[in-house]
DNA sequence: CTGTTAGCGCATTCAG
DNA sequence: CTGAATGCGCTAACAG
């Protein structure tokens, strides 16, 4: 029914191997007879079985991609710009190096995380790119690390694309090699955004946290305080100050009222990502609050929607595209691993027009 | 070295086809030999191979998502969405119906569409949902009707979400299924969308259409265009008020102006989606026009973050979410196809600041 | 450069 | 309910 390799090869009176050569361009066959096998695998209309192939050859063409929400713009972005890396516009003929994009959404949970690299590992990926911050978790890390060990001790391999290495006694080891690391500075990001807003004059400054227990809610909260510390201001008072909440709109419209309850006279607020700034905008405005007249706000990430909120959003860009094309590359094979397995991805403030002098 | 099904076996004391069968539990199995099988299964830390079993049985776990752009959130949520079904939270136990999502780029480009496919029917993908318009050139349209029914006749799912069914001889046929359709109401959104301008009082009506060659596209200008003839605006007059460009904010800012040198008397300009609306509305700000007291300003899908710009936008409403977590339950056959195999997905007119009556 | 020979690891018949 | 045998379609040595 279904046509075979065997039937391109008898059509094109060449053995089954040729076939295969030919399809998969890594070894040498006279031009001859490559133009007679292409011609019978177009008049059979032939398609390769995947799942054969992968079977005999031990890898398979797909790379998972972990993401915590396809739908949010952050891993979207992500996730489009490794695509264009591994399954690029340019080699896409009949053959070639195309590999698939498995997109797995683990929505920020432990368990689907793992989840998701087993099925991986079951449908032996070729590489693995891990996106977003990282669960805190000592024992789910310390099972990720395993997990990622056997990825590629089983020769897939991995990448952390906005995640900072993995601690633990397998960050490598001499069975396998250790994961390529692009990791993002949140942390020196954030110091520099509220630097901003302390040279504003800003000394009341609230701040809408991510979710617990994850490296980019802690590393841009550090990076906050630790500007707030270098001007004098304690700690411990700043507790007060902060709220944590989910990376949405509606916890940042929530996280607002609630920091605005805790106190009145904030002048800034900051907040964990741009879709969080542009819900504490929308409380503010609630509250008739002008932005940035009675109060500053300021996000993270610099999404391509933040420039056009009004007004437009001062932020801290990440270059989502170009560090996440470079894991695609990694992931491929097309680029070596920065020196030390890791690289540090800057962070780049954006002043606009949602942050002025506080109105003394 | 590794594991396999066979080693399972030896440990559990059992066949191969035994555990085969309690792994994919699709046989009865005494509960006494499966508690063995799967305790050997965690000793062993056993891991299935997917390209094994898919090659076997003739179908693999994965299904393939067709986008024209990840990174853009009309296409992230319905990706988000379809896989909220074919991988749910809840199934993700070690076995079980769970499915991976291969996301594919098109970047709406024919050939890449087309060689997606031919990668999904390679890996014998179980289904294949298309979201987004369908580009309008016949012999393309041909080329896709051919290769969908060659997937649905090898026994893979295809479902439309967001675009038309496929005209030509190929929507259906004796030998295979045709596709099932969740088609969106482009055309009545848009078509009240303007009637909505034209109610509040606006006649000068520009409109940034999307690119040329696209059913949706097309369906949302010819909704725009129907309103304005309803009130006797003649067609050809509208032409030049009407500027063609890509789907980005760039372009909606590039056409606001165009428009505007084209019509300085313009009191009101419709996007073809939310994301080019914000462009314009960019643009608009940059030549000291506000909106909505000068110039009204609507957009199309109501993105997330469209309540959120300032002024709010008027939009049209397309449950992208629902509609695609439908289209991933039709894939899964989960859910019965509607009712001669398409479903109209309703679009909902919300109508915020960017609106307003024009100064006469 | 090309053909021959073996499996890759699992899902299924078919018996029992 | 369980075991034994067969082949899914292809790639990778190994010869020639």
């Amino acid at each position: 029914m279904t046509v075979t390799l065997a039937d391109v090869a008898a059509r094109a009176r060449v053995s089954p191997a040729t076939v295969s050569r030919v399809l998969n361009g890594n070894y040498p066959v006279a031009a001859s007879t490559r133009e007679r096998v292409l011609r019978a695998v177009d008049e059979l209309d032939y398609v390769l079985n995947g799942p054969a192939s992968s079977l005999a050859a031990a890898t398979s063409d797909l790379v998972g991609i972990l993401v915590n929400d396809i739908s949010d713009p952050f891993f979207g972005i992500m996730a489009g710009a490794v695509q264009s890396e591994i399954g690029g516009p340019e080699g896409m003929g009949r053959a070639g190096g195309e590999k698939l994009a498995v997109v797995c959404n683990t929505g920020g949970l432990a368990e689907r995380e793992l989840t998701y690299l087993t099925l991986l590992q079951r449908q032996r990926a070729a590489a693995v790119v891990l996106t977003g911050g990282a669960l805190e978790d000592p024992e789910h890390t310390a099972a990720m690390s395993a997990k990622l060990a056997k990825l590629t001790r089983a020769g897939t391999r991995v990448v952390l694309c906005g995640r900072p290495p993995m601690p633990g006694p397998d960050g490598a080891a001499d069975d396998h090699p250790a994961p390529a690391v692009l990791a993002f500075d949140n942390r020196g990001g954030a110091r520099r955004l509220t630097e901003h807003l302390l040279a504003l004059g800003h000394r009341r400054v609230g701040y809408v946290a991510g979710p617990p227990g994850r490296t980019t809610t802690r590393d841009r909260l550090e990076g906050h305080r630790e500007a707030l510390a270098a001007v004098g201001l304690a700690t411990s008072a700043q507790e007060r100050l902060t709220v944590h909440g989910t990376y949405s709109r509606g916890s940042g419209f929530d996280a607002a009222r609630e920091l605005l309850r805790r106190d009145p006279e904030l002048t800034a607020i900051v907040a964990a990502n741009d879709t969080v700034a542009l819900g504490v905008c929308a409380a503010l405005r609630d509250q008739g609050r002008r932005v940035p007249e009675d109060i500053s706000v300021a996000g993270f990430d610099d999404l391509p929607f933040s420039v056009d909120a009004a007004p437009a959003l001062t932020t801290v860009r990440l270059p989502l595209f170009e560090a996440a094309a470079r894991a695609g590359r990694l992931a491929m094979g097309k680029e070596a691993p920065p020196p030390g397995g890791i690289a540090t991805v800057e962070a780049e403030l954006m002043v606009r027009g949602s942050t002025a002098r506080p109105n003394g």
